[in-house]
DNA sequence: TTATAAAAAGACACACATATCTTTTTATAG
DNA sequence: CTATAAAAAGATATGTGTGTCTTTTTATAA
């Protein structure tokens, strides 16, 4: 469904949400150890949802990665706007050049209702709201590690 | 969502079925034609959904395509497990490699809830029903052609 | 001002999906 | 039997997503 690109930026920017509150900035080294991510490709991500402002960046000494205004929430859905394209939930399901309604392909009327359904539920979805479950313990960023002992 | 391996699948075997039942048995050139696909793509997406034993093949002279037990249909689901592989209404939409409700990633219910309508949908859509609604005139197979004359 | 630490940028590398082209195999028509 | 028409198979090409590595820029600490 989600390209890597999409699921990375998503997990860091919780993981970077989550840390900005314990009034860390991670640089992306530290974020892709935590999100269990390929460390350089991870960098890469970063630049791309940097550079669309969703979040904010320091260089040198102490940089590291934040929100600028932690009171906004972001949603993924405007996340994947920016990793995926605005298409994203414009493309026919069929792969037909052109489908809607007036000329739709033959499943047209019960994927848009699916498609949409996706498109609610990122709309819905928040980095906050994700990071608040992480917080809790409720949900996790990466897999468990089966270590000898758990202690990290 | 989908490849285009999938979509030129479906598409292929929606319009495989509905030649059938005129008698014909096109080939993939032909298929090509009124899918509006690449025609040698075309032509090695056939043959995994045949290998698969999706369709029926005859090689040589007056050969083509065509459904041998034209009477037992043909889910869309099926075609995907060929194209798309068993793992896609597995995984995670949030790129964890494990993701269950013991163990979940911050949008796991939801997210499985979306998916799981995505698959009720391809698991009751078949060729057979994509191919009566294009019979009717209800759909369409590829982007209809912007001509002077409508004569085809 | 110099050393250091960090993101940004650029150049590659690799895998896989997508696509094209050529050759081989097979069935049928004549 | 020969020519033809068709799918199957193989080789190659192209593009994009994914990933790595190196260099550059920038901010801070000392």
């Amino acid at each position: 469904m989600l390209g890597k690109t999409t699921e990375y930026a998503i997990r860091s920017l919780v993981y970077i949400y989550i840390q900005n509150l314990k009034g860390e900035r991670p640089g992306f080294k530290e974020i892709a150890r935590n999100i269990d991510s390929p460390e350089g490709f991870t960098g890469k991500v970063l630049q791309i949802v940097t550079r669309a402002g969703l979040v904010s960046s320091m260089k040198g000494r102490g940089g590291g990665f934040f929100f600028d205004n932690s009171e906004k929430s972001l949603s993924l859905l405007e996340v994947i706007n920016v990793t995926e394209g605005q298409e994203f939930f414009h493309k026919c399901g069929f792969g037909l050049k052109s489908c809607d309604a007036q000329n739709p392909c033959p499943m047209h009327d019960e994927y848009v209702a699916v498609r949409q359904s996706f498109y609610s539920l990122v709309n819905r979805l928040t980095i906050q709201s994700l990071a608040s479950k992480v917080s809790q313990n409720k949900a996790v960023l990466k897999r468990l590690e089966i270590t000898e002992s758990s202690i990290d």
